[in-house]
DNA sequence: GGTCTGTGGTTGAGTGTTCAACAAGAGAGA
DNA sequence: TCTCTCTTGTTGAACACTCAACCACAGACC
């Protein structure tokens, strides 16, 4: 990082919105982890992999592309992946074409598991962040999030020479 | 939780802001992090710490209140600061008028090092989101995460019977 | 074909977090 | 004073995540 420049200190409401985005953020995961992990036995990490597994074309992805979708590493989503595993809720297959691939594969289990999960998590978004926003602050929200995922994504697959 | 009121599924665009609220928060906290790590071997939860004691008459705060400014685990707290009185970052002192009590205080040397973590931070913050979004769109986010914060603070105090 | 480099995925050790159980003091009420 | 309950802080084991090392295959180049 660069240390001959000066460093552009946040303003007193900066601050401010920075404190409650921390905390809210805090708050939230806690509280949708929590409620996932006491209702269906599921953390949040892993809630969001059964999603994108099931919205992707014969519930598989491939482990890279899966990771790269949630932002975790590699390593990660091998862990998450061999504990869902055990558990009956998705299944590794070879992929086609490639004799490096490996694509996890949402078992009829596991999508049922996340039919039940889905109602749990969606209730929280709306009650704890959803309901506290209206319509216009929301869309401010999602661009604003939208961004900052663009400029770290694009910082990610473009390191330093 | 109630399993009798039909579940409010999110449309389509509050789908879409909650991703993008969720892959930026998972970018940003670990992109945060990793600076820090990196830079003054520190973390963003220990990093949080170490201002709220910088902040407070004596450098000093109690366990208990400690763990409810940073929304952490009475437990979790006990651990971090272990960590960093082992790094000579704080120390810990019985608390006056209270048997029980231990508080944790920032020493000299920790005081420096969160000054100079404090650039990286900051620099981090402000080039990954406050660049990001104008004045008014930055008093949008404070304002929702601020309702966020406090329901969600309610909550936890006010348990169910 | 043979080598070289990059990518995909796994592994195990080290580190941080959660959770349940615990000890000890505080505070209220008989 | 005695007891009952709540709060405070810690502990250790179980669990999740990170990181570096590693093997296997793909693709390019000769």
């Amino acid at each position: 990082m660069d240390t001959t420049t000066e460093t552009p200190w946040l303003t007193e409401p900066q601050q401010h919105v920075w404190r409650s985005y921390l905390g809210a953020t805090t708050l939230l995961m806690d509280r949708l982890d929590r409620d996932l992990r006491t209702a269906h036995d599921l953390s949040m990490p892993e809630y969001e992999i059964l999603v994108r597994l099931s919205e992707s074309p014969d519930r598989s992805i491939r482990m890279a592309t899966l990771a790269a979708q949630v932002s975790h590493s590699r390593s990660r989503v091998t862990h998450t992946i061999s504990r869902l595993e055990r558990k009956g809720i998705v299944q590794r297959t070879q992929a086609v074409g490639d004799g490096r691939g490996v694509s996890a594969v949402l078992t009829d289990h596991g999508f049922s598991v996340l039919e039940q999960a889905a109602h749990t998590h969606v209730r929280g978004v709306h009650a704890h962040l959803v309901e506290h926003a209206s319509a216009e602050e929301l869309e401010v929200l999602g661009r604003v999030m939208q961004r900052v995922v663009d400029q770290l994504d694009d910082n990610n697959s473009c390191p330093a020479p």
